[in-house]
RNA sequence: GCCGCUAUAGUGUAAGUGGUUAACACGCUGCCCUCUCAAGGCAGAGAUUACGGGUUCGAGUCCCGUUAGCGGUACCA
């Protein structure tokens, strides 16, 4: 039997569940999933102050909406120190690890990236570590004696690194391009790469998939890894999410439409951002697009995942795209696809932030609401659409647009038509879509004015807006009494 | 600076081991439907496969170079 599949999804803290996050989030689960394995969730929360329980909420959050909650977890990497610390510790006393004296390097006002150029600069062509060879015993003495010290590890002079990605194929580097990297702070505080390796050994960690951006540091983990006596796991990575013209993703300028909580907020479908995101950097090679979970799963390898980084089409001076439009319109189609009591209820959600929620929706007009829904959907975009562009079907209190006024009401005529056309549906027996239809034809016809006039007009007349479902469906759906009321409103309008 | 990764229409992706007019989706344009707008149906525009060399009878697919973008290079993660 082969061995159970065991995939983490390891963010830090620092900021919310991004895009390119989830995507990771969401490849990893699809991976377990597909193997029968196990997805865990591990917080890399070891930079304290950077990290905050907040984000650690904000994460879990939105993994959760997106349904990619973890089998096991969240655990936090924090907890494991004291595991990091004595893991070094071993590498120092085999002597595949050491003991640095050289003082930390003070900070000044150039900034990081600025401060590594200049530091790598400094470095080119010099002999390693002179601490390197301190005799251990020397070593210990002096950590006896109260110095402090960083703990590097010892990469060999010559050679190649060499690994086999699952995405990019075999990966060489140059020993003689990886520095003596440290592995524990002076402070005592354990870092980053020490602390993976550690906690993916503990964890039993067999693929660990994660961005392109570890790709070569993997190096230095498979050099840890070896040094623990431990056959490192299969690195598979992926591609990174970039910003329109292939500009990098940056947290300050693109916060917003980065945010998974945005999108669940804009009345995003969870299913919907999965699959767009899915097929942000993977593709399962035939034609379709629109997969369920289930197909997902299925037809998942990480044989199908693109190497060049995905742009991510935003628009963010567009309030039309303001994110990709593709998202856009695959969330449209999962809300066209999916049974309308399913939809019903995200709606009602939406309804009730907007203060436009009644009680009677969930009782006695429950099928009044279904079919308004089902009426608006093919039209709407996002869940949020029903509650701002379909605010007249749930309100009597909306706005006219001034371009829609313009257009449809503007004929002098209506002053009077308005109102004689109110007039015959309220004495109409039947008011339904047919009986409607039929009488305002009737009386088009009778006043000799085309029935498109009068029926565009109403349209203004009772939603405000130019556009929107048929006539007839809309009187319906508004009911007789708000239909009578509003076409009568609607008189002062006219001409205006 | 050094090291690495990548490069197919505006965007996301296809195109088994090199083999006819580079395919699909989104977006865009037009037409049909029609009371409008969507949805749906149909049609179309848009790519000398970053650029330059090479290997080959033949290259988007292999090799080299250039350029660009991105990543890494930290006692951040």
């Amino acid at each position: 039997m082969a061995e159970t599949v065991r995939v983490r999804f390891a963010p830090s803290p620092t900021g919310y569940l991004h895009v390119g996050g989830a995507r990771t989030a969401l490849f990893n689960w699809l991976f377990a999933r597909k193997h029968n394995g196990t997805f865990i969730l591990r917080i890399e929360d070891t930079d304290i102050q950077r990290s905050s329980e907040a984000m650690v909420q904000g994460i879990l959050e939105g993994l959760h909406w997106l349904r990619l909650d973890a089998d096991e977890g969240p655990f936090f990497q924090s907890s494991f120190v004291d595991e990091h610390r004595a893991a070094a510790r071993r590498l120092v006393e085999e002597g595949k690890a050491y003991y640095d004296f050289t003082p930390k390097e003070q900070t000044d006002d150039r900034t990081i990236g600025e401060r590594i150029v200049d530091r790598a600069r400094a470095q080119a062509g010099k002999e390693r570590n002179p601490y390197r060879d301190l005799p251990l015993k020397e070593a210990l003495d002096r950590i006896e004696a109260g110095e402090r010290a960083a703990v590097r590890l010892k990469v060999p002079e010559t050679g190649v690194s060499r690994f086999d990605d699952m995405v990019y194929g075999p990966q060489e580097r140059d020993y003689a391009d990886i520095e003596d990297l440290v592995l524990i702070r002076s402070d005592g505080h354990p870092l980053y790469n020490l602390s993976v390796v550690v906690d993916d050994i503990e964890m039993g960690i067999t693929h660990v998939i994660r961005g392109q951006d570890h790709l070569t540091n993997t190096h230095k983990q498979v050099l840890i890894y070896r040094a623990l006596g431990v056959e490192p796991p299969k690195f598979g990575h992926l591609p990174l999410i970039i910003a329109p013209g292939k500009e990098k993703l940056s947290k300050r300028k693109h916060g917003e439409v980065v945010s998974v909580t945005t999108y669940r907020d804009r009345g995003f479908l969870p299913d919907a951002l999965v699959n767009f995101l899915a097929l942000l950097g993977w593709s399962p090679g035939g034609d379709q697009e629109i997969m369920s979970r289930d197909e997902m799963i299925e037809k998942f390898s990480l044989d199908g995942i693109n190497k060049a980084s995905a742009v991510f089409n935003f628009h963010e001076n567009d309030p039309q795209n303001w994110t990709d439009p593709k998202a856009l319109w695959m969330n449209a189609e999962y809300m066209r696809a999916m049974p309308v009591d399913e939809l019903a209820p995200l709606v009602a959600d939406q309804l009730k932030k907007h203060g436009l929620w009644r009680d009677e929706y969930a009782g006695e007009q429950r099928e009044w609401l279904l079919r308004t829904v089902d009426l608006l959907r093919a039209r709407y975009r996002t869940t949020v659409d029903f509650a701002t562009l379909g605010r007249p079907y749930f309100s009597n209190e909306f706005e006219y647009e001034e371009a829609a006024v313009k257009k449809n009401l503007k004929d002098e005529r209506l002053k009077t038509l308005l109102p004689g056309l109110a007039d015959r549906l309220a004495a109409l027996n039947e008011f339904t879509h047919d009986g409607t239809e039929k009488a305002l034809r009737a009386y088009s016809e009778e006043q000799g004015v085309k029935a498109g006039l009068l029926i565009n007009a109403a349209r203004t007349a009772l939603t405000g807006q130019a556009v929107g479902p048929g006539m007839f469906d809309i009187m319906v759906t508004l009911g007789r009494e708000r239909t009578v009321e509003r076409l009568r409103r609607a008189v002062d309008l006219v001409g205006k």
